[in-house]
DNA sequence: TATAATACCACGACTGACGTAGTATGTCAA
DNA sequence: TTGACATACTACGTCAGTCGTGGTATTATA
């Protein structure tokens, strides 16, 4: 299990990689996650709604409601501007990786 | 420039692998990251110098004073602790490539 | 009838990064 | 000789992000 303080920084990233693949809401992303990640990192619900909200703020995302079973739920969708931060951040890890492995011995 | 928030929690990763090469101190350690991050990575000094308060503190290297040219320094040698973090945090980080690279698109 | 899964939110604690500022010595050029 | 720059740190307070705890509410299933 991949520790949170790695991650950070990431978090971001990850969410806007799922919504980028089509509407999405906080549960669901959380599932995603996890399974994207082989069980390697599980993103807490806290830190992932406080990350949804951040993103929205930001502009990165947008939300709109809708019913499933009875039940409510907050569809995120990523926003022209969103997709630009997230092609960045996609460049700024394949840097990030290089970096880092000056740092590891294999 | 890489942001802070990707390289948190590999800052003392990359604090030992330096002092692993041999015992070094606050400033030099300093000028040797940005070396060898090829000046894509500045560690900034009081997270540096935080970093090895909290690294001693955790018994991960020790400090010894030393002189050279009438200044004062702080030495640090990495201790067996610290080099088995230091190797655990290398396996954490090709874990971390590996699943931070299914969120990222080429 | 109870338990798990779904779906989310509020609040406060904690940690680490960083801005600002300060101390003190040595070197070197104008 | 004076001022700038490199060296070598330290103190203090702020901020952002993660996370623990706990709560609300509905549906499905055993």
């Amino acid at each position: 299990m991949i520790s949170s303080d790695i991650i950070r920084g990431y978090t971001d990233t990850m969410i806007l990689f799922i919504v980028s693949c089509g509407d999405s809401y906080g549960y669901e992303i959380s599932k995603q996650i996890k399974d994207i990640s082989d069980d390697n990192y599980v993103m807490k619900e806290t830190t992932l709604y406080s990350a949804l909200t951040r993103l929205e703020k930001n502009g990165f995302i947008t939300s709109y409601s809708g019913m499933h079973d009875g039940r409510k739920r907050t569809y995120y969708r990523i926003t022209d501007e969103g997709s630009r931060y997230y092609k960045e951040k996609c460049e700024e890890w394949e840097l990030t990786k290089k970096v880092i492995d000056n740092f590891i011995e294999v």
